[in-house]
This record gives structure tokens, sequence and C-alpha cells, in this order.
RNA sequence: UGGGACGUCGACAAGUGGUAAGUCACAUGGUUUUGGUCCAUGUAUCCGCGGGUUCGAAUCCUGCCGUCCCAACCA
């Protein structure tokens, strides 16, 4: 009985529907686009791409394929002085990275130009429209505030048809910009400010990289969007939360031109701790040389994600985990994280590497000896089998596995303690030497042969099993200590006299050039993640890596029990 | 003459009148040749605040309070 209600209940438990999901599902049901679902991803070609728009990526393509749906890949390139072919080429890659494909549904708001200049006419034609001779200056004053009217246009009654002509010299290339601009007649006391008579056309004289010289007007976003999304045929037009005020607008057009209509809904864009995703303030980071380029592993562009290791599946997680909802949020760093160590745990080849060495040298193995042991790959899939790991009679381990003087919550290698060698045997710590400094320079242990590999025969355990590589045969290797860009959570927050670059990390980029890695890791393959056993995921750095000189990324760390306990010490 | 949206655990987020899902973080145990992974357990008597309707309210009504967006010839 109990167990009939428990399959029962489990049955009737459905995943969490978002909004958006639930919308869909509405309007699958009432047949409202015969249940076609047809979105699709509107980058403005004036930037990289980054982890925010990695969000609606995974939302535009990634709802549409859950409904069998399709996505455009459609740039938004309507202000050509702010764009470049650098970016409708980088945002390509950085799709396909993720694992979206838009199959041959690539498209530019430019193609539509022509279409969207007729559609204009006909705004006009119906009385909807005006060229407006008003100066930047008395536009914005005419618009009024939002909480006084706006004033209209002394040109808001001009006959159609010198609209019409005045439109087709404006296009001609016959004005210089600003002269004249064409705007839609709706309401100058409009509540909405979106509303008060908005811009359709404004002149530039600029090249597109695109059209080229073709064009002398470019429509704005708003007259522009909603067409394009009407010629598409797109069901859900998806967008983030700071165009609510502009769904009126959008829906206003569609309805007086009395075409194909969808609907735009809006969802919180993602912001993250401990960085920032304004265009702005990356585009400022970048030009003044404070990361090295827009693939720099510290910054939050896919690209910079990239080469630091994270795996695009990863982010698709994480974009999953990270929901969907209209409450604009911060989501913790660590949530990432926690995603990258997740896929990554699962595939990375695990490997020994000493970030900080210290010599350890086995008094009692003999001189010149080596031997070579069997280490596991991946513990996670044995299908990854086994590999050889030099021993011999000098080592080095890391610096903070040793403590001369240690507390008793730590483990590690310590005078007359013993401890187990990864894969290896088990040593016990006799003596260390100093520099006149006092500092620690070598360590002085005896192994058990008896140990061999790791266990014990008479069953003795230790507390510890420590990574090492053999002396002669490490590879020496640069290792790149990536930290947080930013010390503070939110570096966006208001605070007298600074800015977000006064919230920089000092220490967010670490370069250590004196690690050693085992032979295995000197063929370490670009693009391909490993774990360096007890520290942290690596990756080779696509820019600066080469054969003789290997530098390593540090994608993430692993979770540090023993700094915790530590920390909470002090 | 202001308008539009949003407030549920430290961070996200389900919940749509029947008595607060889940994930991360955190804490505690267990397994472990990674102080990793994995597993188990614990963590909101309460849903911005105050009234009201109801047998019953996070869900409905109402009044406050708070946060975000809109006055680019940007998107």
């Amino acid at each position: 009985m109990e167990n009939k209600n428990l399959v029962v209940d489990e049955e009737v438990k459905t995943e969490p529907r978002d909004f958006i999901r639930q919308i869909i599902d509405k309007d699958n049901e009432s047949g409202k686009y015969d249940g076609r679902v047809h979105t699709r991803f509107p980058p403005e070609p004036n930037g990289y791409l980054h982890i925010g728009h990695a969000k609606a990526i995974c939302v535009d393509f990634g709802i549409a394929k859950e409904y069998n749906g399709l996505t455009n890949l459609r740039f938004d390139d309507t202000n050509p002085v702010t764009e470049d072919i650098e970016y409708v080429d980088s945002i390509q890659e950085d799709i396909k990275w993720l694992g979206y494909s838009w199959d041959d549904r690539l498209y530019y708001a430019s193609m539509y130009f022509e279409k969207i200049y007729q559609y204009a006419q006909q705004l006009i034609k119906k009385g909807l429209a005006y060229v407006c001779s008003l100066s930047l200056d008395d536009i914005r004053e005419y618009r009024g505030t939002v909480k006084e009217a706006g004033k209209p246009s002394p040109d808001r009654e001009r006959p159609i048809e010198e609209s019409l002509d005045l439109l087709e010299r404006m296009k001609n290339g016959e004005f210089e910009d600003g002269a004249y601009t064409l705007r839609a007649k709706i309401d100058m006391a409009h509540s909405n400010m979106k509303m008060r008579d908005p811009l359709i056309y404004r002149i530039k004289n600029a090249s597109h990289h695109q059209t080229g010289d073709k064009w002398h007007i470019y429509p704005m976003y708003d007259f522009a969007h909603c067409l394009e999304d009407s010629i598409e045929k797109i069901t859900h037009s998806l967008c983030t939360l700071e165009f609510q005020n502009n769904r009126a607008l959008y829906d206003w057009f569609l309805d007086a031109l009395d075409i194909y209509h969808p609907q735009q809904i809006e969802f919180a864009r993602l912001e993250l701790t401990h960085t920032v995703t304004s265009k702005r303030k990356l585009k400022e980071l970048v030009e003044k040389g404070l990361v090295d380029g827009w693939d720099d592993p510290r910054m939050p562009t896919l690209c910079g994600l990239r080469r630091k290791g994270y795996p695009a599946e990863a982010i698709r997680n994480f974009c999953e985990a990270v929901g969907l909802a209209k409450r604009n949020s911060t989501v913790e760093l660590a949530l990432l994280e926690y995603h990258v160590r997740q896929v990554l745990n699962k595939s990375s080849l695990r490997m020994m590497g000493v970030i900080n060495p210290l010599k350890v040298v086995i008094t009692n193995y003999p001189e010149g000896q080596d031997e070579w042991l069997d280490a596991v790959n991946n513990p996670e899939n044995p299908d990854d089998g086994t590999r050889k790991v030099p021993f011999s009679k000098e080592l080095y381990i890391e610096r903070d596995d040793f403590m001369e003087d240690a507390p008793r919550k730590f483990f590690r290698l310590s005078q007359g303690r013993e401890v187990r060698l990864r894969y290896a045997y088990f040593i016990k710590c006799h003596d260390i030497v100093k520099d006149e400094n006092g500092e620690i320079i070598e360590v002085h242990c005896t192994y058990d042969p008896e140990t061999k590999g790791g266990n014990a025969p008479d069953g003795r355990k230790v507390k510890a099993t420590m990574h090492w590589v053999s002396a002669q045969h490490a590879k020496q290797v640069e290792v790149r200590m990536l930290n947080n860009l930013f010390s503070e959570e939110n570096p966006n927050k208001k605070e007298e006299g600074k800015t977000f670059i006064d919230f920089l990390n000092p220490d967010s980029l670490e370069i250590k050039t004196n690690c050693f890695v085992e032979p295995e890791l000197a063929n370490a393959k670009s693009g391909v993640n490993y774990q360096f056993e007890r520290i942290g995921y690596f990756i080779l750095d696509s820019k600066y890596s080469t054969k003789e000189k290997p530098v390593f990324n540090r994608t993430v760390t692993l979770k540090d029990a023993w700094k915790k306990i530590k920390n909470k010490k002090k």
C-alpha cells in the first residue's frame, strides 16, 4: 500500500517549469503558432560574447531544441559605427564552441534594410510617421521628462508627400548626419517614454561592414527588431528585462503595419559575483592593458573562459542550474565553479605536478637507481587505463605538504611522521636541512621497500597520501595560478571616489616558473584538461605555451578541506 | 503624469487557495592510495511589512516599504 503511493507520487511529480516554458506550453496547447517554436539569438556585433550571453544562448537555442523548434542566429547590425567584422566572426566561433547550431539560418538585420525601408514608407503613408528636423538637443527637450508630458515637434503634421520625399533624400545621402530623423507619430504625452514619438531612422553617413556605402540612413533598434522577428516568422522573441518598456513599441509597429506578430518575452539577465559583464567595462580592461586582451583567462568572455579551461558543457549545465525568472539576481561564482569541477572530475586525466617544490632525499634509496610505477589515469573512468611514473632517490613534493611544527590536524609530512607517496612508497621523515635564513631547503626521509605501490603488508595505515615527482625525470614548466579578477564580490558597487578598477584583485594572476611535472605531462595536448592531483585542474595556455616551455593555466582549484581547517584556526 | 517590472534560506529557484521542492554554499558523519569524488544527515513554523477575505493564504484583496528599468540620432 505504501509502495503504491510512492510510485503514484513519483509519476505526478514533474520537472519545475520556468515561466517561459509555461507560456510556450500554453501556446502549443492553444495552437497559437501551429505548435511551432522558433527563436532567435540576435547579438549586435560590437563586442565579444561573455558568460551573460551564454545564458541567453542557452535559453534561445536550448528551449527551441527542447520543443523540436529552430533558432536563427541574427546579427542585429543596425549601427555601423560601433560594429566590426571581427566581432561577427568571434560570436559565431563562441556559439559553436558552446555547442549550438543555427544550421543555415544565419541572418543580418542589414539583409532586410530594403524591406525595412519600405515598411517605413508605409508608416508615413498611413500618417503614422513623419520626418523631423529637430536637433538632438531639441528632441530631448521636446520629449519631456518621466513626470511631465512632452510637446509635439513642429514637423509632426508635415504632409505625407513631403516626408516621403525627405526620407528618400535622406536615404540618398543628401544630408549631413543629424539633419533629419524619421519618427513614429504616437503620443508625446505617453507615460511610457519609449512611446513619445520614437525615432525610426537616423542619418549616418558611415560605411557598414555588410552593406558598405549603400545606405546613409539606418533603422533604430525598436523599429528594426520587431520587423526582423516578423520577417523571420519568429514565434517567441526572448530578450532581457531592460526591454520590457520597449515591448509596447514592438507591438505598436507590428499592429500599425498589420503583419505577422511574434511575442516578446523578457527574462532576467545573468550577473555573476567577482566579475563585470558590461561591455563598456570589459572594453576598458582591455584598452587600459589591465588584462591580456579579450581572451585573457581571467575575463568572463567565452573566449577567456575557454582559454582558462572551462568546458562548454559546464557552462551549459551552469546556465541550466541558474534557472529562468524575472527577478534581477547575481549568482555566486561558486556555482559556476561547482559545475566546472563536476564535468572535469568525470573527464580529466590525473597527473602529478608540484607547484612549489621542496626537495626530498630518500636516504636509504640506492643512488642512481630508478623504477617506473603504475599510476591510475582516472579513477572515475577505468577505461582511461594506467601510466608509468618514475621514482628515484631525489624527489620534489609540495612545500605545503611539509610542516616543521605540525598541529594535530595536519596529516601530512613532518619529522617522525610517515606518509604515503601516491602509487609509490611510505616514507618517513628523519631530518631537515635549512639554509642560513632558517628556511627548509631539503627534507630527508627513509622509504619502506615493503610498501611498493602504496600498501603496507602489515596493514599499517597512514593519514596522508601525497603527490610527488622524481627530480631527475621531471619537466620544469610554468604554471599560471588564476584567481578572481576582482577581489570584491560586487565590483559594480558604488563607493565614494572609487570605480570598478579599484576593486581589481592584485593577485588575480600568479605566475609560477619553478614547477615540476611528471614526464607524461611533458607531452600534454593542447585543449585537454588535466587534473594535477590534490591541486586543481589545468590546461595548456593556447597563447604562451610552447613545446619547449609549456605554460599551464589553472582552470579551477580542487575543493580544499585542509585550507578550511587551517583558516578556521587563525 | 509618471509608467513598467520584481521582492520565498547566505546565493539561485520551485510553488498558481490545501499547510514551504531542488541546487550551490555551509555544518556533521561515512567510504576513499587525491583533506578530491561519492554517500548520508542537518539547516526558512516561515514567504518584504501591516491589515483583510477564507475552515484554510507565499498564493486572493488592500495599504505601505524596498530594489531594478525607461527621458541615446545605442542595442
